[in-house]
DNA sequence: ATCGATGCAAAGGGTTTGCAGGAGC
DNA sequence: GCTCCTGCAAACCCTTTGCATCGAT
């Protein structure tokens, strides 16, 4: 993170950044991006999927999505949004109409704090998962 | 999870409770635990701390913290509330003064969707870590 | 006496890293 | 040609799990 390296050019690292460019409703984790790529790029490892990903993290070109259980997930937009999670499909949506500037008028921190980011995740079942429940019982 | 075992007393499963109780600010995780009790407890294995850890939150008295750096933290308060995650220290702590109310009527979800529970996480620096980078320049 | 809980150590699973060869500039 | 980047596989680290024993009821 901000050594002396030079960045080059690699074709690994453009279609990944450009396929979370693209899955921009998906989240997708490092298996995620790996098993989309792998048939398009001959002979793609996953230690480059992840070294990538926080590649591209410390550039500030995505952000890691607090991690569900256990899995880090990746976004493209990198400015502060509200996530979907659902527990039954494991799928991460956006929230679009969450009012970000009321969020952060609801959380008064000190003058002496330093605000980097904000992470607001929802829990719970998705519209689709909601509905297979319903039809169930 | 809500199998049909019977719960049984064990010395161990009280004191990570109690401690967990007693370290409302501290947030801690799995080996925090085990070290603040491997003293006190003589032989305490970091495995019966795991294993304790999730059935506490299985049983809904403990919440599992969304984890930072990879490790899990944990919470013996289990209602909505707001954690700042300090990115130099590591501690995470409550924001006392956030209204949970006013965040979630930022947050509208269709109708269709089921709302389990709520994490806002800050990231950024302590007030103490703000000090000592403003002290050290 | 039964069966859940523990300690220990090994196994799991996501992520990182060392190394030799390959690719950008 | 100098470095950075990659593929591969091993190492890492947090967490879970199998097993024999211990302990609560």
């Amino acid at each position: 993170m901000a050594d002396g390296k030079k960045l080059r050019y690699s074709q690994q690292r453009e279609r990944i950044y450009e396929y979370l460019l693209s899955s921009k409703e998906h989240h997708p984790s490092a298996e995620m991006v790996y098993d989309a790529l792998r048939s398009e790029i001959q002979g793609l490892s996953l230690g480059t999927v992840y070294r990538n990903l926080r590649l591209l993290e410390d550039l500030g070109k995505i952000r890691r999505v607090a991690s569900h259980q256990g899995i880090d997930r990746y976004d493209s937009c990198c400015s502060d949004h509200v996530h979907f999670f659902c527990q039954s499909c494991g799928y991460i949506e956006n929230v679009p109409k969450a009012d970000i500037e009321k969020i952060r008028a609801a959380v008064p921190l000190g003058s002496s704090y330093q605000l980097f980011k904000l992470d607001l995740t929802l829990t719970g079942l998705c519209s689709k998962c909601t509905i297979k429940e319903i039809t169930k019982e």
